[in-house]
DNA sequence: CTAGAACTTCAACATTTGTTGAAGTCAACG
DNA sequence: CGTTGACTTCAACAAATGTTGAAGTTCTAG
């Protein structure tokens, strides 16, 4: 029972490349959204970025934000409470899903009233 | 049963000053969003603006669905069905209205899905 | 009719969210 | 150890979404 998601440093660690694959996310998105503190990474001794557990949730939880309107300044205030560079906890999740899922939730519901006052009954 | 909502030219219409104190978006955003095609107006012989019985409306819409992601763009292209310079008939408004509704949902049910897949319990 | 507020267009600037390319460095395979 | 693909940074560019200001025109109240 204890999973343990904490940083091993005997693991290597994703390559920038690699998480560019897996997630389908442009390369230099990736380096964008870390310059501007959504995700962060280890270097290796000669200054190459590797990720670790929590990359790939961060890039899916940025994609679907902004698909809800949500800036990438908002996403990150969002994420910074989880722990970088390692996976987040269900704890951890289960607290920022529901703040995700509450704001995302009013936007819509404002857009509807808008409509609900725009075309009564 | 005759609502008649066209356009008379008798009435003079509201000027962009107006409808910007009415709905508080700035003349700029006015201006900008009727040169891509989100509004449109008449010109008096000394080529001001005037808008009449829509514009309310569509700026609430504007507003509305950029907050739920949406761009100009895909809002241009939801409210261009609507009859230009006159207040949509309801049934224009129900079937707008169920559309960016559902498009909206979507987005939202992605997000979740993917906070879902990401903290699963 | 005239003064001043409100309007016009246009160009420049600003912010967000990236992409592209150049020039150079690192890592991994043979 | 050398080659080659993947990586680094940095600067320039780009599209979307506006704002600001200048220079000139129109509208309206008196």
């Amino acid at each position: 029972m204890k999973l343990d998601t904490s940083f091993d440093w005997h693991e290597p660690g994703l390559t920038i490349g690699e998480v560019s694959r897996r997630s389908g996310v442009a390369t230099s998105a990736i380096r964008f959204y870390e310059a501007n503190g959504l995700l962060s990474s280890d270097r290796t001794a000669g200054n190459q970025r590797r990720y670790h557990g929590d990359v790939m949730c961060r890039l899916a939880m940025i994609e679907a934000c902004q698909r809800v309107g949500l800036t990438l300044a908002e996403v990150r205030d969002a994420l910074a409470p989880l722990p970088p560079r390692h996976a987040p906890t269900p704890e951890d999740w289960k607290v920022l899903a529901e703040r995700l899922r509450t704001e995302a939730q009013s936007r819509i519901d404002q857009l509807s009233q808008v409509l609900r006052e725009l075309a009564p009954q």
